[in-house]
DNA sequence: TGGTGTGAACAACTTCACAGCG
DNA sequence: CGCTGTGAAGTTGTTCACACCA
């Protein structure tokens, strides 16, 4: 199985077992079902199996999987083994959230610059340690600080120039929340996050599916 | 084809050209077609096509799609055509990033409460005229302020009970921002956005797809 | 026995290709 | 003539059902 095509859903859902498995705090030797996990994580047994197949068999019939070592497979996977290199463009107050939100220093994702285009904030401390450059330094300071990631959280109207300056910084990969559809080279992955689309999804889904 | 199931990924595509429409503001009787739509959505001009068709015919055939009238087309569809009372629990750092975010307002969203659990937290004055409460008042306030949707901006371990209180209350849409699966009745609907997942997202693909 | 791994059936969604119409 | 609307083909992803093995 393993070099078949893989479905792009798979790594989301890796990420939700991953996170599920972590929060159980199982002690070394710990098994848990595909049944089980399934249920955590709101898909089917049969799902979670062939996800996981799909990267080889470390599963033990009759038994399950092992939580530490599946867990531990899973982040290696998702590239998780490794310490990200982060930037972040934009320091309003969502940016300044994402800054503190704690849950990525967790998974391994480091911020390691933040950006501004506001002379207000230029040169103010954020987050740990840092200090909001203006984005003419963001081609300098994305080379010497190996900044893999950028979190794009500028306004829609600047987003597209700003992630112009991050290409040709050489970043390769962009979360996006600014509400806009960045057109980027091949090469660059752009996850886009837009929370109004998110809304505007769940009206969508109430005034259809309900009543 | 108006009365074929509709693929649930339209209603997150038409959220994207009802932007994009807005955006270009248009003078009335100006036009568009899928192909331009389509390439400032980044999806292909069939899709835009098939994605509208399934509401009924509003394109004009050798000319393509009035951009005023498909505008107030598609928000009526994504039932936006109508204020939604939105309810914040967990006014956090995010949650007052969230609650200070004008594409909400903008796009007729309204928050009208605000839930924190922190005796610190609460009273204090947030948002646009809004003072935190706290949760245990949610069952009361939810019904009264005629709440329809609710953010949910949580730490995760709180999420799910945090939630069954919402269910109970009368509340029919979640927009999840705590990284867990929340387990509710099939009438209501949960909208995840996982900050965390969206950066193993991009980390998995940069891990796979790339180098 | 019980739960994994997996081919095969199925379902959902997307893209194509072109008829139909302003 | 050009662009929409749409059946049909193609592609992708999910669910089933069971062989296989600790």
């Amino acid at each position: 199985m393993r070099f078949l095509k893989i479905p792009e859903a798979v790594g989301r859902r890796l990420s939700v077992y991953a996170r599920h498995l972590s929060s159980l705090e199982a002690p070394d030797g710990a098994v848990i079902t595909s049944a089980e996990l399934a249920e955590a994580c709101g898909v089917y047994a049969a799902q979670v199996r062939k996800d996981l197949a799909y990267f080889g068999e470390f599963g033990v019939r009759g038994v399950g999987y092992e939580v530490q070592a599946l867990r531990a497979r899973i982040r290696t996977i998702l590239g998780l083994n490794k310490t990200w290199r982060v930037a972040l463009v934009g320091v309003g107050r969502l940016g300044e959230a994402l800054l503190a939100y704690g849950g990525f220093r967790a998974q391994g994702y480091h911020f390691v610059a933040a950006f501004d285009a506001g002379p207000a904030k230029v040169g103010r401390p954020v987050g740990d340690g840092l200090e909001v450059l203006p984005v003419s330094e963001l081609p300098r300071v994305v080379a010497e600080r190996a900044v893999e990631l950028a979190v794009l959280a500028v306004p829609a109207a600047a987003a597209q120039a700003v992630a112009d300056r991050l290409v040709a910084a050489g970043v390769r990969g962009v979360l996006n929340f600014a509400p806009v559809h960045l057109a980027v080279p091949a090469r660059v992955v752009v996850q886009p996050v837009d929370l109004t689309q998110a809304l505007d999804g769940l009206a969508y889904l109430m005034a259809t599916r309900h009543r």
